[in-house]
DNA sequence: AAAAATTTAAAACAAACGTTTAAAGCTGTC
DNA sequence: GACAGCTTTAAACGTTTGTTTTAAATTTTT
């Protein structure tokens, strides 16, 4: 009953994180992935029922992990500002997308996700509904609630695209900016310190768009919301 | 002289932009660039001595294209402050990656570019060297000369790819927020619309980390930069 | 221990891949 | 018109692809 030795099925996925990640979907190759997990050819069709099965398979099951892993909200005490809160969902979420850059393996998850980007197939329609839809609501309570009631819904939804974007960009675009020796995620501590730039950043972000949104006359005394964090 | 109908070469560079961008490296086939081209299957290896050559001619065209076409700087006059530059290198930005959101075709470059994070390939080394680098030098200028100079070298790299990351998201994660439904790309004036709300928030949030650089003490009289734009 | 069900294994499948080949078509110059 | 130099064509090349098949091995149940 599994005691030493995994399971071929579980070999299996395993073999795929990396290939899959490695190579893409078109870009990996069964045999290779079986090679990898030491099983048959046969394997893939006889566990999962072929290639795009696994694909499937092995998508849920890593961003369900990871989701698991790095949340993004918690009880806070009742009086908790929504900074803080947000700070929170930033390094939850910095922490799920450079999850590999501290436990020091490969970037299973962002690579799948980069190429589900770049070629969404089937399993993007279940993976935004299953863990990115209730994220961003959760976001973007957080933000209405730092922006105010002044600031249109549309304004709302930019800044969470805008605070999502710095996220998604750092563990996106590592083959860029590596080559433009901008930035070494390789040192200790990077995550953490990426987001409390990130959270900075976007506050003082969305005090700008707030106080664009309540009129630039009153800007002189503060606008009323920043200093305070 | 090639009157009217195309050189077979020029015909199988735009059919490879069609099939490169919606397939992939990997995903494309020979056969069905130059069915679309209307060419022979053994015209890519007369002309471009294989799939490879052709891909990072094709890659080279279509950046060397949009680059040319939208600037992010100009000879603005002599006192111009940073942030009216930064507005301008942001909407060149902007335009660059959702060129085709405007001229209403296939997004053909954001696609590669995708693709090219989601699996770097031999060409991703020369289109930094090309076209990131410098444009990314030209960005941290400006972005110096807004932060000040209390504001440590790297402070100012993650305020680079926080404001390039908000662009390079918009387009990017489009399968994400037109699934969320959370903003509508193809609506009129979108892109310049973006342009302000990355600008403005970007100023925001510089101003954010400019404040974290020289102390919060003297926050309170309004930090002595917004407000002004 | 025998029987049944499950798992692994090797081999073969047709289809599709990028590339090569060799001949035919074309265009211009003498 | 004949020759040379590009260009285009159809066919075939050897690989590699995902999948299937058939049988042996293993595990589980009786």
């Amino acid at each position: 009953m599994t005691t030493d030795k995994k399971n071929t099925k579980e070999k299996i996925l395993e073999a795929a994180g990396e290939v899959f990640a490695q190579k893409g979907y078109a870009g990996a190759t069964v045999r290779e992935i079986c090679d990898l997990a030491g099983a048959n050819v046969a394997s893939v069709n006889y566990y999962y029922g072929g290639k795009e099965g696994l694909y499937k398979d092995l998508c849920h099951h890593l961003f369900a992990e990871v989701f698991d892993q790095f949340p993004v909200t918690k009880d806070f005490p009742e009086g908790t500002g929504p900074e803080e809160r947000l700070a929170f969902f930033v390094e939850g979420m910095l922490n799920r997308l450079l999850e590999h850059v501290q436990e020091g393996g490969l970037p299973k998850k962002s690579q799948l996700l980069a190429r589900e980007l770049a070629a969404p197939t089937k399993v993007m329609d279940s993976l935004v509904e299953t863990f990115v839809r209730p994220t961003a609501g959760q976001a973007l309570d957080l933000i209405r609630r730092i922006l105010g009631p002044n600031v249109p819904e549309k304004e709302a939804a930019k800044c969470l695209l805008s605070m999502v974007g710095q996220c998604v960009y750092y563990s996106l675009a590592r083959p860029i900016f590596s080559r433009l020796e901008l930035l070494d995620l390789n040192q200790p501590g990077i995550v953490q310190e990426l987001a409390e730039h990130i959270t900075r950043f976007s506050l003082g972000g969305m005090a700008a768009v707030r106080r664009e949104a309540e009129g630039d006359t009153v800007s002189g005394a503060g606008g009323g919301r920043e200093g305070m964090a």
